[in-house]
DNA sequence: CTAAATGCCTACTTATTGAATAGGATAAAG
DNA sequence: CTTTATCCTATTCAATAAGTAGGCATTTAG
């Protein structure tokens, strides 16, 4: 299981990336809308600026847009921020490496072998696919796309 | 990352898989050989009888033996005892389905239907392989099988 | 210029979980 | 009847999740 926070990431950021081109979605918004806690989800857009993916106007008519394009940001990035590491082993991790203390050969370890490969499978999915891909064929889509659907 | 507990839970079953037949690996022994702290090992051993993947001698000359065929144990099996629901979304769990407090409508969520994908893939791997295929090629293998490849 | 609305930042709390540690009870073999 | 194992329960300690709280800083509408 993702952590809320994780997960209140990814519904604020889609929010944002599925406003029209410009236009700035404030905090409260989004925790109105989702029903997520206001203050909490304060600190979780924070980050999200922290890391170059949203920026951020102040004051009246404020709030936050992409700052990078929503199809170069993969949900694999956004967890990562969030979550760290998503191996299921330290001695699967490239940017946090650790040692097993209990392995024996880490080259000939089974259980590195088998969790590689679910990693790389999950992998495919998570570092491939971006909050872009999640918003085109989607029910809500941006708000010019539902109306462009409705009219053809 | 997956607990501690869950990776020596692997170490284990792998190292009981690999005996003999019907020969008794003592948690004493696995616990010195993988460097695994004796009480805490103690305890995993006792959830996988209990689980009724593994089964138990007591006294001297006791020890554990695998109830069930290796192939028979798949890792998603044995990671679920230790860890709980592998979805990484309560409303992707069939087993313990609960509702995300944040979504607004299930069928249309765009969160749910991405980590639906990498949640699929992973499981792919994880509930298809099991003990006995990890060790099946495994440089280890069973002690037979290592003499057999030595004097072949 | 001022007030209101918004984001920015830090500290704190509370409950749960991970990772053991501890101490003995029970059973089987020799 | 002693040794060697498993079996069972309780306790500890640290880290993390999930917020709560309070105020500072900035922008803009009037």
């Amino acid at each position: 299981m993702i952590s809320n926070k994780a997960r209140y990431a990814f519904r604020a950021l889609l929010t944002v990336a599925a406003a029209p081109e410009g236009e700035a979605v404030t905090s409260a918004e989004i925790a109105r809308r989702y029903n997520i806690p206001h203050k909490f989800l304060e600190q979780i857009l924070l980050d999200l600026r922290k890391a170059g993916i949203l920026d951020s106007r102040r004051g009246k008519s404020g709030g936050y847009v992409m700052l990078r394009p929503a199809d170069t940001v993969s949900f694999g990035e956004v967890l990562r921020i969030f979550e760290g590491p998503l191996a299921p082993l330290p001695c699967l991790s490239r940017q946090s490496y650790r040692r097993c203390e209990d392995c024996v050969s880490e080259a000939q370890c089974e259980i590195r072998r088998e969790f590689g490969r679910a990693y790389d499978a999950s992998r495919a999915v998570l570092d491939t696919r971006t909050i872009g891909d999640a918003l085109t064929n989607s029910a809500y889509g941006t708000p010019w796309r539902r109306e462009e659907r409705q009219a053809g």
